[in-house]
DNA sequence: GCACCTCGAGTTCA
DNA sequence: CTCGAGGTGC
């Protein structure tokens, strides 16, 4: 046969192979589709293979038969992101956006008259990056927290607006963008779970969320999800030189990415609220979820001389639309007794659905929120979801009221012990919220048991076995889950020997633990996982913490009077005090901090002041404790030496005054 | 003494 | 996510 012809007709199986795959991959979701099964699958690539290895000319690294690999994995990997991936702060009102203006203007100082705004959409999604290496794409993670997201690279290939390889592509380049699904698809696919009896989705984000930290990339490829970029995080030289945001796009654009459809650069804030106000008029009828607009500096450089405070950078805001909203009635307000003992109030609605959920109580924070919002029973309320996410009730309507309203009163009385109340934790001072000043509170009790399990990673100890360990008798204090025995549990009903051997073993592991989460554990007021860190970090040992004076532990960076006083007070308890030991007593073993046996700054005390050149504050303090040395926030007459660096502050004078050492940076260095 | 940020604690639904 | 409150720097 004619060569040509053979060629034609490898073409046409090629082509229709690929469709295939294509179908099954994508649109399972449709009416008469067949069950996608491995062996149709398999059998269709193995044969699109073999005809391309006779003609590899055809073969496209963008094509549908490329975009799965993956087998199912046991769990996703950490993946670090080398430019921190940010969130936005949001903006709610054209006010809020001048006062935005306002603060860039007087940050950029006299560079602010060249400045231009870039608006584009945002897109109701999961933000992940991407990876490229001369073209290939070789990475792909979620967000994470910002600094350490997940490895979903299997995941995003089997999206189809993700290339995979992308033509004059400079050498390195990460890109940000949104995974998305568009609205239809979500409808179709609740329109086949509803029949199939599976569980209906909310909404797109949700959806496009899940599905990409599914394990099995078969799975998400049949989702259908998109991919919308809108940002580069880094990219190399070789692709010219990017002065703006807006130039980022374009490359993006020209590369092959699929963007947002509307994007704009404006002059002013007037130009931005425009373009918000444009794009709300077409929102609801667009393809894809969105939940505002994004306005950054167009300039990079600008860019860079605002820089970013906590997470969110201060050169690029997101607007966003007016959540949705719903009326109901509140029907009760009950009052739930937390771990410190506060009472919270809590709203019990009619079920109303919000924003793709339906929604029955929302928290009320404390009693002075009641009073703001002037709420009764029996009112009628407009309530919203913070975040699309937690209910929130934002105003009472007045106007429905009908007189049979009740008043909310505070109870005098703890709800659950009867115990009395108080507005205050400490002697000293007075507080917005009420407390129960029971220490035997049952309520309390539990809610502490059930952090200290947390602290201690004890997974199999939830919160109704506890509760259940408790009603039986297995348990008084959190302590006596140490010395639990399988004999204890595998007699209870509904526990069997397996599921008491498995809580045995659970136990067994946690019993070592950190210094860190040991005093996060004793839920000692104001100490949390920072503080605990702070704390662990300074003293080294459980042992130095205790025997440690006010001022000691107040000498601690971000520790102040109030959690200084609570730690010296708490380990001054008698009851803390035999709760600590009868917690080694069961055999808890709290692991020291290593001391670095160099402990060449042994017993010295630093304080830090002023930016240092060669290394961040928080590095250098770092450095000093592996030293066996250790920081403090202020100085006083105990410090060793005072670090100053350029630009110190009072710190500085303080130290003249007080005849303390001042090292250079450099002198510091020499020291290490 | 105030503005700012960070931390702690309590929280919803699927 | 929200609120209150503590810590820090000016």
């Amino acid at each position: 046969m004619d060569r040509a012809l053979v060629k034609e007709k490898a073409k046409q199986r090629i082509k229709k192979l690929r469709a295939e795959i294509a179908r099954l991959r994508y649109a399972y979701h449709v009416e008469d589709a067949p069950d996608v099964t491995d062996d149709v699958y398999d059998s269709l690539t193995r044969e699109l293979r073999s005809i391309l290895k006779e003609f590899p000319e055809f073969e496209d690294p963008n094509a549908s038969e490329n975009r799965v690999g993956g087998k199912p994995l046991d769990k996703f990997v950490k993946v670090h992101h080398k430019v921190k991936m940010l969130s936005l702060n949001d903006i709610f009102s054209e006010s809020e956006l001048y006062d935005w203006e306002k603060r860039i203007n007087k940050l950029l100082g006299s560079q602010a008259s060249k400045l231009n705004y870039f608006c584009e959409i945002k897109f109701d999604g999961l933000a992940v990056s991407l990876s490229y290496k001369r073209g290939e794409f070789i990475r792909g993670a979620t967000r994470g927290d910002g600094l350490v997201g997940e490895d979903i690279t299997q995941n995003l290939k089997t999206i189809k607006s993700i290339p995979l390889f992308l033509k004059n592509a400079p050498e390195i380049l990460e890109v940000r963008g949104e995974a998305v699904m568009s609205k239809k698809k979500l409808l179709e696919l609740n329109k086949i779970n509803e029949r199939e009896n599976k569980p209906i989705f909310a909404n797109t984000r949700n959806v496009a969320a899940g599905s990409l930290r599914q394990l099995d990339p078969k799975q998400v490829a049949q989702r259908g999800l998109d991919f919308l970029a809108y940002d580069i995080a880094e990219v190399s030289r070789d692709a010219g030189v990017i002065e703006r945001h807006s130039t980022e796009h374009a490359l993006l654009r020209k590369l092959g990415f699929e963007m947002g459809p509307k994007e704009a650069i404006c002059k002013n804030i007037e130009e931005v609220i425009a373009f918000i106000r444009e794009f709300e008029k077409v929102r609801a009828h667009f393809p894809f979820g969105t939940d505002g607009i994004v306005i950054s500096v167009d300039s990079l450089k600008q860019q860079e001389v605002l820089g970013a405070v906590g997470k969110a950078p201060r050169y690029m805001s997101a607007f966003k639309y007016p959540a949705e909203r719903a009326t109901t009635v509140v029907k009760n307000i009950l009052t739930n007794v937390g771990r410190t003992g506060v009472l919270t109030p809590l709203a019990i609605f009619e079920p109303t659905l919000v924003a793709g959920s339906t929604v029955s109580k929302a928290t009320l924070h404390n009693f002075d929120q009641i009073e703001r919002l002037g709420l009764r029973i029996g009112d009628t309320v407009v309530i919203e979801k913070a975040g699309d996410v937690i209910p929130k009730v934002v105003e009472v309507l007045i106007r429905m009221r009908t007189g049979k309203e009740k008043k909310f009163k505070m109870p005098e009385k703890c709800p659950e012990c009867g115990g009395k109340i108080e507005k205050r934790k400490l002697p000293t001072q007075t507080s917005v919220a009420h407390y129960c000043s029971n220490p035997k509170c049952p309520a309390k009790n539990e809610r502490f048991l059930e952090h200290f399990v947390s602290v201690f990673e004890i997974y199999e100890l939830g919160p109704k076995i506890l509760r259940r360990f408790k009603d039986e008798g297995l348990i008084t204090d959190a302590a006596d889950i140490f010395t639990l025995e399988k004999s204890d549990i595998e007699i209870l009903e509904r526990f069997g020997e397996k599921s008491a051997e498995n809580i045995i073993k659970e136990i067994e592991m946690k019993k070592k633990i950190s210094l860190l989460k040991f005093l996060w554990a004793l839920g000692i007021l104001h100490v949390g996982e920072e503080t605990a860190r702070d704390l662990a970090v300074n003293f080294r040992t459980l042992e130095n913490l205790m025997n440690a004076s006010i001022e000691e532990i107040n000498n601690i960076e971000n520790i102040g009077p109030a959690v200084s006083e609570s730690l010296y007070n708490f380990f001054r308890d008698k009851n803390n005090l035999n709760f600590i030991k009868k917690l080694e007593r069961n055999g808890v073993v709290v692991e020291k901090i290593e001391r670095v046996k160099a402990g060449k700054l042994q017993g010295m005390t630093f304080v830090l002041t002023g930016t240092l050149q060669e290394m961040s504050r928080e590095i250098a303090k770092d450095k000093i404790i592996s030293m066996g040395g250790k920081v403090a926030g202020s100085v006083s007459k105990n410090t060793s030496y005072v670090v100053a660096g350029t630009d110190a502050g009072s710190k500085l004078t303080n130290a003249q005054k007080l005849g303390v050492k001042v090292l250079s940076e450099e002198e510091f260095l020499k020291l290490l």
